[in-house]
Parts: structure tokens; sequence; C-alpha cells
DNA sequence: AACACGGGGGC
DNA sequence: GCCCCAGTGTT
């Protein structure tokens, strides 16, 4: 018979104890290693728990590592360059995280003293700290009593309790939450909660069935003793992805590529691309366009050769794009080239397409890959040139 | 409450 | 091809 965590609308001590001791015990003696487990440290905790959002721990760890060795402590990310945080995060996605992780070293700079906060509502007003990573780092920073639900709380919980609401809902969330609380140790927090989510990420999983025999609150569990866990979590339907066609534009000169950088707001934000237009274009009406562009002219470049590369697609949370790209390679049409003429105020070129240029710059391949992070989403052409 | 926001890996 | 992942900010 399953002990039950509540019973008549009360909590069972009794069972609630064990449930704790039989979470803690089996976390203290499986919990992965981490480079950031373990140690005392508020930043590291932070940082890691902004790139674990929504990312893999496999995932995170050389991030990690790169992260805190180029930026050891919070005081050292406060005077971060922007174009060198975003080059440590290429690739990691979700941009908006990093800048905001420097709008937040800067305030607990100066108005903690460079000290994190343990204070829930303190670690939730900095930018990027939502309520699941406040309470994370209050728990396992400080073993403040606060839950920290993520999405492996959340099935774990709802598979103990049998709560069959959509776990995508904030009322679902809200419910799990308050339960979460009612189980809080006295001690040990960080240690609790995280053990919550590692029994998520390694046994009580969606992908592949849970290894419920060797679960050690199996015995507290609902939906084990109901054989419910492959109908739990209830998640409503993911949105459907908006389909973009695009024609990606790269172009040579010698050693240099001619790279644009997106806007500071939206998707991929910051981060260097291909210049790119709306719609698919034929090889035919490429070529009229670059004959006919002055500019290209002006600094007496010609198109030597274009080449058609492979289609790619690129998938976001809520978009794809399907990607058909061309390699424009340039050359000097007047006399030995004495490098590419373009003076520091003039090193635009223009299409008729407007959009095409803006914002671009040539760079030499070497510096591209050293100092400029190109979204991912151009990966199949960056390797195509670099 | 719904949507924007990445990229990789598992099946 | 679909789903998921140690979620948050904006609208």
């Amino acid at each position: 018979m399953r002990r039950k965590l509540i019973e008549n609308q009360k909590p069972n001590r009794k069972n609630i104890e064990a449930f704790q001791r039989s979470l803690l015990q089996w976390y203290q003696k499986n919990k992965r290693t981490m480079p950031w487990r373990d140690i005392e440290n508020p930043y590291y905790t932070w940082v890691s728990e902004i790139m674990l959002q929504q990312t893999r721990v496999d995932t995170v760890i050389p991030y990690f590592l790169r992260f805190i060795e180029k930026y050891p402590t919070v005081k050292d990310l406060a005077k971060g360059e922007d174009e060198d945080l975003l080059k440590l995060w290429e690739g990691l996605g979700y941009y908006s995280r990093v800048k905001n992780m420097k709008i937040a070293a800067r305030e607990v700079v100066e108005k903690y003293d460079g000290v994190f906060p343990k204070e829930r509502k303190a670690l939730e007003s900095l930018k990027g700290i939502g309520e699941y990573t406040a309470g994370a780092i209050a728990s396992i920073a400080y073993e403040q009593k606060e839950p920290a639900v993520d999405g492996n709380v959340l099935r774990v919980m709802t598979r103990i309790t049998g709560n069959h609401g959509d776990i995508k809902l904030g009322k679902t969330k809200k419910e799990i939450t308050h339960g979460v609380r009612k189980l809080l140790p006295e001690e040990n927090l960080g240690d609790f909660n995280q053990g919550l989510i590692e029994l998520g990420a390694v046994l009580c999983t969606t992908a592949k069935a849970p290894d419920c025999e060797i679960c050690p609150v199996s015995e507290f569990c609902l939906a084990f003793e109901k054989n419910l866990q492959g109908a739990l979590p209830v998640k409503g339907k993911a949105m459907k992805k908006r389909l973009e066609k695009k024609t990606v534009l790269i172009f040579t000169y010698k050693e240099q590529l001619f790279l644009r950088k997106r806007e500071e707001r939206g998707l991929l934000a910051g981060l260097w691309e291909f210049p790119n237009i709306k719609g698919h274009i034929k090889e035919e009406a490429l070529k009229e366009i670059l004959e006919k562009e002055q500019h290209l002219a002006e600094e007496n470049l010609t198109v030597e050769n274009i080449t058609r590369l492979e289609d790619s697609k690129a998938v976001f949370s809520h978009i794809q794009w399907n990607l058909m790209a061309y390699q424009v390679n340039l050359k000097s049409s007047e006399g030995p080239p004495e490098g590419l003429r373009i003076k520091e105020d003039k090193n635009y070129l223009e299409l008729p397409v407007e959009e095409v240029m803006d914002n671009g710059r040539w760079i030499p391949r070497e510096e591209v890959r050293k100092d400029y992070s190109i979204a991912s989403a151009f990966k199949a052409y960056r390797k195509e040139v670099l």
C-alpha cells in the first residue's frame, strides 16, 4: 500500500519525514559529479543555474568551465565586454541569458557589494532570475527553506501526487510548488531540492520509461501504484513552427568574409551572420543584381564566381528557416591587389536589397574564428568557408 | 495566459 | 520528425 504524504488534507508528518530521508540518502549516494556541485560559491551556483535553464547538464559543463575561467567572480563579470560574453555563450542558445547576467552582476556589485543576496525576493528581483532560479540559489547556496520547481520536479511531483493538470499552466505549477513547500525538510535544503531534480533527470524520466524499480520514493508515488507513469505529466501540445525561406549570401574576398551583426533585440540578438534575404532567389537573378551593383563596382570588386551551396535548415523553438545559399567569390577588377579598398568610414556594401548588407563588414577568416559569434543556424555554411 | 527565445540529443 | 531540456521576460 502506498504511503500517503497528505491524508485528509493534512500532511502526514511521519511519511513526509521518511520521504525526506529516502530522497536525501539516495541523492547523497547517487548524485552525478558536476564542476559547480558541492562548492560553496553562490556565484558558481548562479552561473550554473542560468546556463542550465532549458539546457542539458552535459552541454553546460564545458561552457561553465570556460566561463568561470574567464570571469572567476561576479566583479569580473560586471566588467565584462558584451562581444566577449557573447563569444563565450556561442552555441548555448537563449542569448538574452548572458545579457541579463551582466546586468544582474552589476547590480550585485553595486547594491550587494559583490555578494549574492540570500532572500528569494531579492534574488528574483535580479535580471534573469525567476521563480525557479531564485529557489535554487537560495536553497543550494544558502540553505534557505525554499522550493525550486523546474521541469524535472514538475514531472516527479505530478507523478507522486497524481496531479493531472497541464504542467504548462501556471495553475499547475503553483499547486506543485505549494506541495513541494510542505515537503521541505529543516536541513539539507540544497540537497533535497537537487535530489528531486536529480531524480527527474536520471530515474523519473519521460523519453524512456521511468526506472521505478530502483526509485527511492516509489512507495510514496501514486503513479507507480496505479501504473500512471505513461500518462503523467500532462502537457499541452507544442506550438506550431512558422516556416521562413531565406537565401544566404556568403561573400568572400581573399581571406575575408562579409558578416553582419544582427539587431540587439529579438532572435539571435547581437550575433553575427552571413547576409541573407527573405525568400529563395535563383542564381540568374542574383548574378544580375550583383553585376549592376554600384558599390561593388566602386570598390573595384567583381564577381569571380558563384557557387550554389547545399540547402540547410535551422530549427528554433517557434520558427523554422529553410535556407538556400550562394557563395559569391569576389575579385579585384583592377591591377595587382592592394587589399580591399575599403575605408574605415565606408566599409558598407549596399545591394539593392538594403537589408542584405546592413551592419556588415569585411573580416579576415582568422578573426571570425577567434572573435565573432556566428549563429549556429548558419553552421553548415560557416564550416564551408571557415 | 500566451508567446518569444536556441540548440542539441534521444528515440 | 517530434519531444525534451535545472525557465525568464514581455506583451
